[in-house]
RNA sequence: GGCAUUGUGGCCGAGUGGCUAGGCAGAGCUCUGCAAAAGCUUGUACAGCGGUUCGAAUCCGCUCGAUGCCUCCA
């Protein structure tokens, strides 16, 4: 039996506001789409946070048996810099301040993207499709949405009609907006402006002479616009009505707004079971962007070359330090806060390491049944990844007290609690039980070991004056030794 | 200005109307030749002011603050 049917899960949709139960559209079944990249720079560590959360997500519903399609798409064109009349591509401009081809500029960014989060130990979607894959998908809805009345045409460009669409729909009921407060704080009316009302969003853009991502139409020359990528990627891949769309929570307005306002008008149904927004990673008080600046590479973290961290840090402790908040609150980053999450990181596997190595009796101190329904009961409800790991150290100190003689625990118990541990540690969490990559190698391993031996063959002779001396040198060299009841280990800084 | 979210102990960060979050740091202890490492124990909290309630950090109102969106953004 699949684990979801007897694990109610519930998610905060912000469509509702509300937590409700999860129940996808077919049953064992879920469709997700979630908002990727715009592919003009590197990926930056709050592009991660988004992503990461919903990598969680999405493993989350594997561990519990449903087939999921997860499509995360790639934007590569037709992202407006701004709505004005000489609004330009970002991917082009990249292209043109660079002096190479659009299409360099995407390869370039989404390799980086890739393997940014392969160091995160991400899963890949099911299927990553591009904007410009998939033109003529888009030229088609709106041709549809022309055909339906909620859209016009301009000078070579098509613009969705929002005031005609509210007439019938609700614009607004994703952020809680409502059409005439946004008219009436319209702060001035745009210059010359070919739109009918300034709500109106870009279906088309006519491409001028010098603009160089374009393609025919039937209005001429020219581009998509931002919001209907995801429409037309979405509704091909999971259909008019899926389960979950994700993205970043300053995605909501205007992206999906537009988004759910396209497919409503095309369609006539509601795209979108479940809306589910994974709030900002901020530094220093403040928002991540590429645009203000304000923003930190995940290379840069895990090389220490930065001027904000005092050193570097992996991709697992970065991972586990966004996991213990969660995904819909604001997390600031901060050099105390990752000095935290990595002890903590630490003291949880080496927890982990030593649970083969656990001795068993008859009897269990610890539940570890009722333990591994709490565990569930935390991810049940909306993913709560902080209050899991609160659980995950209740059972590293069963395991130390185990280990300690202070508490029992039975064979199947034992196999019970190393099973869910995995399960969420590595599965679910996705993190990585990874000491140091400094020590992995062989000969650095084999000449330490030696030097412990010689160390303790000292101790055993009392010869204080070289076992501290070989001790405090390795100390200097960053490689610190730990005296423990079996025997000595060492890790490196 | 409008909409939304939010304000928890030294730091990070969960949370339910009454019952321990958790991690890090601090303090004490155990272990140790001395240390370190590791383990154990442990304190300080719910922005302010009112209200509802037998009882609120948790519900309501107001004040103050923070953040996000309203233009591109994960």
């Amino acid at each position: 039996m699949q684990l979801y049917k007897s694990q109610a899960l519930k998610v905060y949709n912000s469509l509702s506001g509300k937590k409700e139960i999860f129940e996808p559209i077919n049953e064992g079944a879920i469709g997700m789409y979630v908002c990727g990249p715009t592919v003009y720079s590197n990926v930056h560590l709050g592009n991660c946070r988004t992503f990461m959360s919903f990598d969680m997500i999405f493993r989350y519903f594997k561990h519990l048996g449903y087939k999921v399609r997860y499509v995360r798409n790639i934007t590569d064109a037709g992202h407006l810099e701004n709505d004005a009349e000489d609004g330009e591509d970002k991917i082009a401009k990249k292209a043109r301040l660079e002096l190479i081809e659009p299409m360099e500029v995407v390869q370039r960014y989404t390799v980086d993207f890739h393997n940014i989060l392969q160091k995160f130990n991400f899963l890949p979607p099911s299927i990553e499709p591009t904007a410009t894959g998939h033109i003529i998908e888009q030229i088609e809805i709106i041709k549809d949405i022309l055909k339906k009345g909620y859209a016009y045409e301009i000078n070579g460009s098509v613009y969705f009609n929002v005031p005609k669409f509210n007439e019938s729909h609700n614009y607004g009921k994703l952020s809680g907006r409502k059409l005439e407060d946004m008219i009436a704080n319209t702060r001035e009316l745009a210059a010359q402006d070919e739109k009918h009302s300034p709500q109106d969003f870009a279906l088309w853009k006519k491409a001028e002479p010098q603009h160089i991502m374009r393609w025919p139409s039937p209005w001429g020359d020219g581009f998509p616009g931002w919001h209907l990528e995801c429409t037309a990627m979405s509704t091909k891949y999971l259909g008019e009505s899926f389960d979950i769309h994700g993205g970043g929570m300053d995605l909501k307005f205007p992206h999906h707004e537009c988004e759910i306002a396209q497919a409503e008008a095309c369609n006539g149904v509601e795209p979108v079971k479940y809306w589910l927004h994974a709030n900002m990673l901020t530094m220093n008080g403040k928002k991540m962007a590429k645009s203000t600046g304000n923003n930190i590479l995940p290379d840069e973290i895990f090389s220490g070359e930065n001027s904000i961290l005092s050193k570097a840090f992996s991709p697992t402790v970065v991972r586990f330090f966004m996991m213990q908040a969660h995904y819909t609150s604001i997390l600031d980053l901060s050099n105390d806060a990752l000095l935290a999450s990595e002890k903590g990181y630490q003291k949880l596997m080496e927890a982990v390491n030593s649970l083969e190595n656990l001795e068993t009796t008859s009897s269990s101190d610890f539940n570890v049944e009722a333990w591994k329904q709490k565990c569930y009961d935390a991810m049940n409800d909306d993913f709560n990844t902080p209050t899991l790991i609160a659980h995950l150290f209740e059972a590293v100190k069963h395991i130390n007290a185990i280990k300690e003689g202070n508490e029992t625990i039975t064979q199947s118990d034992k196999a019970l609690l190393i099973e869910t541990l995995n399960a969420f540690i590595f599965d679910v969490l996705g993190l990585e039980n990874k000491n140091d990559a400094n020590a992995d190698s062989d000969k650095l391993s084999g000449v330490v070991t030696m030097l412990i031996q010689l160390r303790k063959e000292a101790r055993d002779n009392k010869d204080f004056a070289t076992s501290d001396k070989i001790r405090d040198q390795l100390a200097a060299l960053g490689i610190q030794l730990k005296d423990g009841k079996e025997g000595t280990t060492f890790s490196v800084s």
